[in-house]
DNA sequence: TTTATATCCCACTAATTTGGTAGGAATAGT
DNA sequence: ACTATTCCTACCAAATTAGTGGGATATAAA
C-alpha cells in the first residue's frame, strides 16, 4: 500500500501540474484545495524540493512550482522518495539493496526472481505514470 | 515489501512441502532448520491452519503439514493474510476494499487505473508463485 | 520601513503496526 | 505416567506513520 504521505504528495504535485500557470502555488491553497493538513503538506512539499523535484519561492506570492515539466515526474520516484524500496524483497532493489535476513542462500532463493519479475513490471508502470499521464486520465474518466 | 511474518510463512510453508512424506513436521524443527524464533513461528503456523493452509495432528510426532497439494497453495493466499492486500491503493482491491480517504472522487482519480493494473499483473504472478513453481525455481537454480 | 504572506527548520507527539515473548492448558503416542 | 507436541491468551518493545507546534527567515507591496 502507499502511505498517505506518497498519496498526498501525488495529489499536490497533480494539482500544482494542473495550474501551471498560475505557479507558484502556495501550501495553504493546495491544503484547502486537496484536503491535506496544512503542517504535514508543509514537510511534504519540503521534501519534494530536497528531491529537486519541485521548486520553491519564498515571501509574498511565493509559493512552490514543478522543477520539469508534467512529463518527466512521474510516481516511481515520488513512492521510492516517501516509501522506500518498491520491491517485495529487499534484496531485488537498485536503490536500497540489503540481504533478506530470513534467507539461507540468496542464490537458490525460490521467490527472488518472482519478486524481480514483479518489481520489473511494477516499476515500469509506476515510471510510465507521469503527471501527464495522470491528468491525461482523469480527463478521459470525467467524460 | 512483504512483511517478516509472510516471509516466514513462506519458508516454512516451502519446508514442509520439500518433505512432504515425512508429515508431519513439528514446529522445533522448522525452527531450527528455517531459524525463524519458535514461538514466533508457533503463532505463524497457527495462523496458517486457521486459514486452512496447513493442518494440525496434536500430542507426540504430531505437528503440521500441507492442506492441499504444493501446486494449489500459492503467494497471493499468503500474502494476503498476513499483510492484508497486495494492491497499492485500498479502493482497487477485492478482498479489503475501502475507499481512500484521500480520494476527492474515486470515479475520476488518474492514478486508480494504474494502481488496477499494476495490481492485475501482481496477483497473477503471486498465484503462479505456487510451492511447487518455488521448489521448481530453487532446484533450477542450485544446478 | 512596516506589514502581510510565504517558505524553512527543528523538535515533539500520538496512534498504529510489526516483530516478537511468556506461561500454561489440552492432547496424543509410548 | 511421561513426554512431545499444538493451542490459547495475554503481554511487550521497537519501529513506523501521520501528524502538530512554534518560531526564524525571506520577499513583495503599501
Amino acid at each position: 500500500m502507499l502511505s498517505k504521505k506518497t498519496k498526498y504528495a501525488i495529489n499536490a504535485l497533480v494539482y500544482i501540474a494542473k495550474h501551471e500557470n498560475e505557479q507558484p502555488i502556495s501550501v495553504s491553497r493546495i491544503s484547502l484545495e486537496q484536503n491535506i493538513p496544512l503542517k504535514f503538506l508543509e514537510s511534504i512539499l519540503s521534501e519534494l524540493k530536497n528531491a529537486r523535484i519541485l521548486k520553491s519561492t519564498r515571501g509574498k506570492y511565493g509559493g512552490y512550482s514543478l522543477n520539469g515539466t508534467p512529463k518527466e515526474i512521474h510516481m516511481a520516484k515520488v513512492t521510492r522518495l516517501f516509501d522506500g524500496a518498491i520491491a517485495l524483497l529487499p534484496c531485488v532493489t537498485y536503490d536500497y539493496y540489503e540481504r533478506c535476513e530470513e534467507c539461507v542462500d540468496e542464490v537458490t532463493c525460490g521467490i527472488r526472481q518472482i519478486a524481480m519479475e514483479i518489481r520489473n513490471e511494477t516499476v515500469k508502470r509506476l515510471k510510465a505514470a507521469t503527471l501527464a499521464d495522470i491528468i491525461k486520465r482523469e480527463k478521459k474518466l470525467s467524460k
